[in-house]
DNA sequence: AACTATTTATAAGA
DNA sequence: TTCTTATAAATAGTT
C-alpha cells in the first residue's frame, strides 16, 4: 500500500489505464468478452467493458430486467439505472481516451515521415457496444462529442435523481457516485 | 486477433493471469476494490474479485437479494446462485494460484542462500473476501484444500441443478458453465 | 511448464 | 495533467 496520498492517486490512475489497455488487448487478440469494475479508495466507480459492461455483467449475473416487471423489481430497476448511467459515462470516457491515444499515435507516425496509407482509425473501440458514431472524427470533434455526452449524462442523472426523490425508496447511500 | 487456435488459447491464458495480477496489485497498492469478469471465446466464465466478485458486483449493480424476496425474485435468485457458485470456484482457484506462486518464490529465495526470516505467507490473498483459512499451509495442504473445494463445488452445483430441474424456470442456456 | 529476447508498463522526476 | 526516461515487468516465441 502506497503511503503518500498523492503518489497513490497517480498510481491508481495510471494502473487503471493499464488494466483497461490489457483488457482491451485480450478482447482484440483473443476474442474474449471482458468486464472490469474498479472502485477507488474514495468509492468512485470506474468501469471498462467490451462489448459493454452491461453485456458482460448481465451475462455473468443474469439481469432481472429481462423478465416481466413486478412493482418491487421496477423499484429495484430504477436503482440499477443510476449505476448504469455512471458506468455508461465512464465507459464512454474510457473508450474515447483509447480513441485519442490511437489518433495521437497516428499523428506521430505520419509526422515521422513515411508515406500516408489507409489506417483503421478506431481499432481500440469495440464495435457494437454502442452505435459508435465516432469513426472518422477528428480529435476536436471527439472532444466536442465527449463534452456533449457529459452534458447528456448530467441531464439524465438529474432526471433520475428527481424521480428517485419522488419514489418511496431512499437514495443510494452515496453521493460519491457524482463527483 | 490471433489466428492460430493454439497460440490464441495460450495467449488468452497468460494474459488472463496478467490482468488478475494487475488487478491484485491495484488492490494492494491503492486500496481499491476491483472486479474482473472474462468470458473465453468458447463462453467459459472466469473472474477475479477483491474483496470478492460478489461484493464488487453488488456494489456496482445493487443486488436484488438485499430486499424482501417476492416469488419472482426468488426464482431469479436461484439462477444467480449458479453463476455465483462458478465465480466462487474460479475465485478460489485464482487466489490459490496466487498463493502457490508466492510459496514458490519464497522457496526459491530461501534456497538461494540468505538467512531465513519472517515472511507473510499470503500477501496476494485479499483478506476478508472469504474466511481464508489458508495462512501457514504448505503447498501440499493448499493442493488438498483446492481439491476439497472442487468437490464441494461439484456437490453444490449438483444440488442446485436438481432444484432447478424441479422449478418452473428453464436451465440457464449453457452447459459450458460446467467443464 | 520453463526460458529468454523483446516489448510494454510504470515510478519518479520535470 | 502531460512528457521523459530508467527500471521493472509482461509476454511471444520457443523448447
Amino acid at each position: 500500500m502506497i503511503k503518500e496520498e498523492e503518489n497513490r492517486l497517480i498510481t491508481f490512475s495510471k494502473r487503471r489505464s493499464g488494466i483497461y489497455k490489457k483488457a482491451c488487448e485480450l478482447v482484440t487478440l483473443c476474442g474474449a468478452e471482458v468486464g472490469v469494475v474498479i472502485f477507488s479508495p474514495s468509492g468512485k466507480p470506474f468501469s471498462y467493458g467490451s462489448p459493454s459492461i452491461d453485456d458482460v455483467a448481465s451475462r455473468f449475473l443474469p439481469s432481472q430486467t429481462d423478465t416481466q416487471t413486478s412493482p418491487i423489481v421496477e423499484a429495484q430497476y430504477r436503482r440499477v439505472r443510476i449505476n448504469e448511467l455512471n458506468e455508461h459515462y465512464n465507459n464512454m470516457s474510457n473508450n474515447l481516451d483509447a480513441e485519442k491515444e490511437t489518433l495521437k499515435e497516428h499523428k506521430k507516425m505520419t509526422a515521422e515521415g513515411s508515406t500516408p496509407r489507409a489506417i483503421d482509425v478506431a481499432p481500440n473501440l469495440p464495435k457494437g457496444w454502442w452505435d459508435a458514431p465516432v469513426d472518422g472524427l477528428s480529435l476536436d470533434e471527439l472532444k466536442q462529442l465527449h463534452k456533449n455526452l457529459e452534458e447528456l449524462h448530467a441531464k439524465m442523472v438529474k432526471q433520475v435523481k428527481e424521480k428517485m426523490a419522488n419514489s418511496s425508496l431512499c437514495f443510494i447511500n452515496s453521493t460519491s457516485y457524482y463527483k
